[in-house]
DNA sequence: GCTCACTTCCAAAGCGCTTTGGGGTTCTCT
DNA sequence: AGAGAACCCCAAAGCGCTTTGGAAGTGAGC
């Protein structure tokens, strides 16, 4: 059934079934109710194809993940950042389009979505601390929202982050303010633009104190399980292994925890803890009480706002100025961290 | 640059600028060879809203996601299911179109999507046990293939699954064996067809060797972590607790050696545990040597798989058979599984 | 020299929708 | 009664591509 078996039952023109199903005022309210009546009954709906090459409008946001940063998007947060997202798409009439590429292929994607109006607009995902793909989509002119921020980048932008910078010397500092003097960062890839800002928090935590900060205690990686586990043993055997630690993400935190069970060590007394927590819906952070002291901003949420802010920006005028939001993390207490006891005698077990 | 203006440019008809760049054999050589050159130099790419209108395919594979489903869907499991099919449709020249949906609007989203002809086919996920979804698909007659079964449908359909219920027969066996007599299991959620698999799975071992369940033993739920802490902590305060655990996932089992850890049990030794690992390429089961004793198979894997399959029904005739797949999980033996030493005397820590 | 087949190209007709630019009708106001 | 405004509707022109059904030119075969 289309538009024009439609207008045909019911004796009227293509342009008034159409006007009529899409709200235009110069349609009679009887009229309306007959065409939408038989549209229902029918079980019309229009052609998306035809609608799209009509309007100009795909109806379609872009997301393009490249393979290798796959480990780090694809999975544990991205995941969590696309159901937020997406709940706004439908929300709105849009539909989310993922495609994922070889690393070579990815600036091509961009240009092929884009110059062959497949999608709308994009998010983009990861940005580094010097991010090509900013510049590469101005010249494409085509409305998009960043996940984050990239430092060195001269371009305007619109984006939404959360403030990595404050949240990461916040839980520095309530570490070091519980006495610890020898506190670790478990960072993400520091290629990535939020890991820089990170571990600007942490430096500046020190600093303020001056404090130095052993080189040794400072890692960076992808954010697995395995890298929390492995990483926590060989800080263990330093000469002076830390007494607390900062992660970048709930699970190589819980890394952190199996290697202190391996070592007999406990957590929140022989090792503190804090973490970052993106507040992912299958992963929460204990129930109930918190299990880790956290630093927490839901990456859910986050992906609704940006649907919105792109979706804005598609429906607004070309020249609508970029827009930027800053989050802030919320500290949440858990039972991960406690007092410096180093130096004190250890209680047998 | 649209294809009127170049085929102006290149003094050639659109039909002909057109055939060449599709590749068809009606144009000689060198005129394919210019008009090649040309798209190039004009970074002419065809609009593919109206290529979609003129050829009737949006190149594009719908996945639609319940919202209430997300935790079990979305997250965890799927973001690796999509990212497998995701590699597929852009290897074929599809995109993936992903809408979350409110339950209750489900069934009217696959309609949407299949009657606008804004994807080609769909992936189903998460099958229930008498899943409509099949009927529904299969009455708008749109190529869709189930990643998983549904057992009491009477519909043909196409579908990929894991051999579930001889994974966790051989799990249970496996723990039978180890002299294990009290074996809990905490399954997924058992509205889902998977799960009540691995149940029938769990019950055969046990019924082969003329063993009772205790059905205070058997638990289902969500895959989150605190799911398998909680019910950790719940059993063993049983009169007879169980010695061992089959986990449905890594996530849970998580959640269960936390527990174990909280009542001063060690994993292998005081209590065995099995899980099934979908291979979460950001959640390793440990590094190396595998952490868990667990029956794995590769939900990356599977979702490439799928996304072949099903673009193969799109592109074969529309009477083609339909085409399923029953993969066998691997058995993995970790370091979580050891004799059963209950009754023994135990070891002071 | 004529036919037939082959090669190479093209005009024009869709695909199914939206939107432009009126054109009748009816109503209101002088 | 005539003019102007509202109101309701429509024919036709796109949107940018693919595909059909030739047409023109070339060469081989008789």
């Amino acid at each position: 059934m289309n538009l024009k078996e439609l207008s045909g039952h019911l004796g009227l023109s293509q342009t008034t079934v159409s006007r009529a199903l899409n709200g235009y005022s110069d349609v009679k309210a009887s009229t309306r109710a007959r065409v939408v009546a038989a549209a229902k009954e029918h079980n019309y709906l229009p052609n998306s194809r035809a609608k799209a090459l009509a309007t100009g409008r795909a109806m379609s946001i872009g997301h393009v993940i490249p393979r290798t940063a796959q480990h780090e998007l694809v999975n544990t947060i991205f995941a969590d950042f696309i159901a937020g997202a997406s709940e706004t798409y439908s929300a709105r009439g849009y539909d989310l389009r993922m495609v994922t590429v070889n690393d070579a292929d990815e600036f091509g994607t961009y240009e092929r979505l884009a110059n062959t109006g497949a999608v709308d607009g994009f998010v983009l995902h990861g940005p580094s601390h010097d991010d090509k793909r900013i510049k590469l989509l101005n010249d494409l002119n085509v409305p998009f929202v960043v996940h984050g921020r990239s430092s060195n980048c001269d371009q305007p932008y619109s984006w939404l982050d959360v403030n990595n910078r404050s949240a990461f010397k916040r839980a520095t500092d309530l570490l070091l303010d519980l006495g610890h003097t020898r506190v670790a960062l478990l960072n993400g890839d520091e290629s990535m633009d939020f890991a820089i800002r990170r571990r600007e928090g942490f430096t500046l935590a020190h600093e303020q104190r001056g404090l130095e900060i052993d080189p040794s205690l400072m890692h960076n990686n992808e954010m697995s399980e395995p890298y929390g586990f492995e990483t926590t043993l060989q800080l263990m055997t330093l000469d002076a292994p830390p007494t607390a630690i900062v992660a970048s993400a709930l699970i190589p935190a819980l890394g952190i925890q199996r290697a202190a069970h391996e070592l007999g060590l406990k957590i929140g007394r022989d090792l503190s803890v804090i973490c970052f927590d993106d507040a992912l819906s299958y992963f929460p952070n204990g129930s109930g009480a918190p299990l880790f002291t956290s630093i927490r901003s839901s990456v859910r949420d986050a992906g609704r706002r940006c649907g919105a802010l792109l979706i804005d920006r598609i429906e607004a005028a070309d020249d609508a100025p970029v827009v930027t939001e800053l989050w802030e993390a919320e500290l949440v207490v858990g039972r991960s961290t406690g007092p410096n006891l180093a130096g004190m005698p250890r209680r047998e077990a």
